[in-house]
DNA sequence: CCGAATTTTCAAAAAGTACTGAAAATTTAT
DNA sequence: ATAAATTTTCAGTACTTTTTGAAAATTCGG
């Protein structure tokens, strides 16, 4: 396969790949070229490449900065602005946990907090039912919170050495 | 706060949650409903505590048993079938990982094997960095895909006492 | 079998989300 | 200061996904 082909496929996928995790194609994609350039990309070189229009490129360039995968990059003698991707994957997974844990299982997480304390007769079934599961996914979120916590602190080579002596 | 109420924010709090990783809205509320419902519901049952319509009680309940986290149940001496939820928050975990495993990472593992193999000199920089990139994906994704196998299989007093040793 | 109850399908409508393009705001070189 | 280059915004449009509801198919008791 040529590397022509081989780009197209790899940015087309990685955007169907992220509409499955909420994340919206055109972000997934300018994310993939940024990813598999060499050298930091203009709004230009990017909407030209992806055939998509200024404004769509410049808010989906402007999220993935807020996400921390990407960053703006002056150079020197150029008035355009710049932008490049992490490339470091470890460091790129990592961010994206950070961001989700933050943005997503915290508010979760206190609102069961809130639920668990619902008022009602235990011996009821209904509110038992609702307790323990209530009680049981927030047991299981705060584990998965620290983890990931723990996780986001991590070096990669520790961390897979650790996953490989548990996970053998 | 009463039951009827946590009851609502419950479900449409994980209605909304779900829509951040790819499920629909309709079908993480019949989930969450079925997670705090002590007995099994019928489709009428939920199509009135959710307000919405025979056709898409009946889709979204298809595809949660097609997921596996909803079964349907057959209650000796009645005409409709019912429907209950894995309750077991662990086993539901699991069969989420197994199931979006198989659809989504086992698939972008098989593209970027191909991907890999691009033709052209890797002293081109274009090159070298398109194959760098996906190589350091792949090597990701194969690692996350065998501790996710691991996980599957796992335990859950096991699993968290085998993380709490390592993310102590 | 028959027919009522129940479930399933699916075309059309509604709702939700993303994209465009042009105008406004900002930046920078001179 | 001026104006050209560049970036940002956002109302309207296009596209995608979800939902409805009624018709078709299926199931099951008698």
């Amino acid at each position: 396969m040529k590397l022509t082909e081989a780009k197209q496929q790899f940015i087309s996928s990685w955007g169907a790949f992220g509409t499955h995790w909420g994340i919206n194609r055109t972000m997934a994609q300018i994310h993939a070229l940024l990813l598999i350039s060499p050298d930091p990309l203009t709004q230009d070189d990017i909407m030209e490449e992806l055939d998509i229009s200024r404004g769509n490129t410049n808010m989906n360039i402007r999220e993935l900065i807020n996400w921390g995968l990407v960053e703006r990059v002056l150079i020197p003698g150029e008035r355009k602005e710049f932008f490049s991707a992490e490339k470091d994957i470890w460091k790129v997974v990592k961010q994206i946990v950070k961001e989700r844990k933050k943005r997503e299982l915290e508010p979760i997480l206190q609102l069961l907090d809130k639920l668990e304390a619902v008022e009602g007769d235990k011996k009821d079934k209904h509110v038992k039912t609702f307790v323990d599961t209530v009680s049981s996914i927030k047991k299981l979120g705060k584990q998965a919170d620290k983890t990931l916590d723990t996780m986001i602190k991590a070096e990669e080579t520790w961390f897979v050495s650790a996953l490989m002596k548990i996970f053998k």
